[in-house]
DNA sequence: TCTGGGGTCCTAGGACCC
DNA sequence: TCTGGGGTCCTAGGACCC
């Protein structure tokens, strides 16, 4: 989807159209602004990034992830609305039900991504007829974009290529609104020129060292030396980036998975002091619980591993967890591990996040035990 | 002007088992 | 005598993604 949150608040507010939004931030009874006004960018103090920017606001050097402080230096006049993702997430849900309807086989990823595998629709639609199968792959492509946008009234960007890796790169080609067609001919041409950064699984520190190796282009990453790769990378990740640069990629399209765990975290405004402002700590700490396990229950899930997951003022963060005798989705429960978790981590500094997490998830009732004798051990067998 | 919140996957060492 | 080779689970950290 194009600039998805973004989006969505234009429809909510289409008299924004045409100028640069930032979303972002959260939601304060001191940030409400004037009636029948907009909060904008500048004098923004606080500790929010950028979730979504429009492309106004991108073309003035406001991207996700920027610190909100540096975005109002960069577009001071840029509106900030706070990010609303209950509605989000069923503008998600619309769009995802429009593609399902034209293709079965989709992959969610993430609230405003999906894979589609169109191999089978596309082959039986040309089995014997003067029909090329990339023309009718383009066609099928359109009916996406347009049953998207019937039923939300959101554009999307698709790229149309031999499997999941050149597909999300060549979605990300012509947007907004773009349908990229991407054959495996097409890699050297379009393909090799790009940095090795679009490469879905290259993110910063790998760009980086590939860089100090003179490696900035997928192009110069594919005729590079597949040994020198697994000797800075390691065997696996180097092998994988060199298949990668020459575009192979055998994923299949899995149509369901299930969630690994589940978690809740917050920044606090000001770093806490874990002494001094012990009650509030214990309270945040309570509350992350309570809504880790409104979260378990709402989703059905039950959890063994419980893990704690701090970050200091310098930013350095730390996790623990612990592994129960049985799942768990009680916040009581919950809290109890999480604060055994706690007194092994080191509390001599201010913190500025505090996170808990529940994992090994199972469904309650028909929970696996470990693996092996849930008996109790005995001697002499 | 420091850097959100929700996830996944991988690695690596140690415990423990056969 | 002091030591092999497989396996799984647990924990901590880190890279990466949306």
């Amino acid at each position: 989807m194009d600039a998805f949150y973004a989006s969505v608040e234009l429809l909510r507010y289409p008299e924004l159209r045409g100028k640069p939004v930032v979303i972002g931030g959260r939601r304060r009874a001191t940030d409400a602004p004037p009636e029948g006004a907009f909060r904008t960018l500048c004098n923004y103090t606080g500790r929010g990034v950028v979730t979504t920017s429009t492309y106004e606001a991108r073309a003035l050097g406001v991207f996700s992830g920027m610190g909100l402080m540096k975005a109002a230096q960069l577009a001071p006049d840029a509106v900030l609305l706070p990010a609303d993702f209950d509605e989000y997430r069923r503008y998600s849900r619309r769009f995802k039900d429009a593609v399902r309807a034209v293709v079965p086989e989709v992959e969610d990823h993430g609230i405003d991504e999906i894979y589609i595998d169109v191999t089978d629709l596309v082959m039986s639609d040309t089995a014997g007829k003067a029909l090329n199968l990339w023309d009718r792959a383009r066609d099928v492509a359109a009916m996406i974009q347009q049953a998207v946008h019937e039923a939300t009234g959101l554009s999307c960007s698709i790229g149309v290529t031999p499997n999941k890796l050149l597909s999300k790169i060549a979605s990300d080609l012509q947007k907004p609104g773009g349908l990229t067609i991407l054959r495996e001919t097409d890699i050297p041409t379009r393909i090799w020129p790009l940095p090795v950064r679009k490469i879905n699984g290259i993110g910063p520190k790998a760009g980086a060292r590939l860089e100090t190796l003179g490696i900035r282009t997928i192009g110069e990453l594919a005729r590079a030396d597949p040994a020198l790769l697994v000797e800075h990378f390691g065997r696996s990740y180097g092998a994988w980036m060199f298949d990668a640069a020459h575009g192979r990629d055998e994923r299949a399209v899995m149509t369901y998975s299930e969630p690994k765990s589940i978690s809740r975290e917050t920044t606090f405004e000001d770093d806490l002091h874990p002494v001094r402002d012990r009650e509030q700590l214990s309270r945040i700490f309570t509350g992350l619980c309570v809504r880790v396990a409104g979260d378990l229950e709402r989703k059905g899930y039950v959890g063994r591993k419980i893990g704690l997951k701090l970050r200091y003022d310098n930013f350095k963060t730390v996790t623990r967890d612990c592994t129960l005798e049985a799942p768990t989705r009680d916040a009581k429960t919950i809290r109890r591990a999480a604060g055994t978790c706690l007194k092994r981590v080191p509390l001599d500094r201010r913190i500025r996040l505090l996170g808990v997490r529940v994992g090994a998830l199972s469904r309650p009732g028909a929970e696996t035990p470990r693996q092996g004798s849930s008996r109790a051990p005995m001697l002499f067998e």
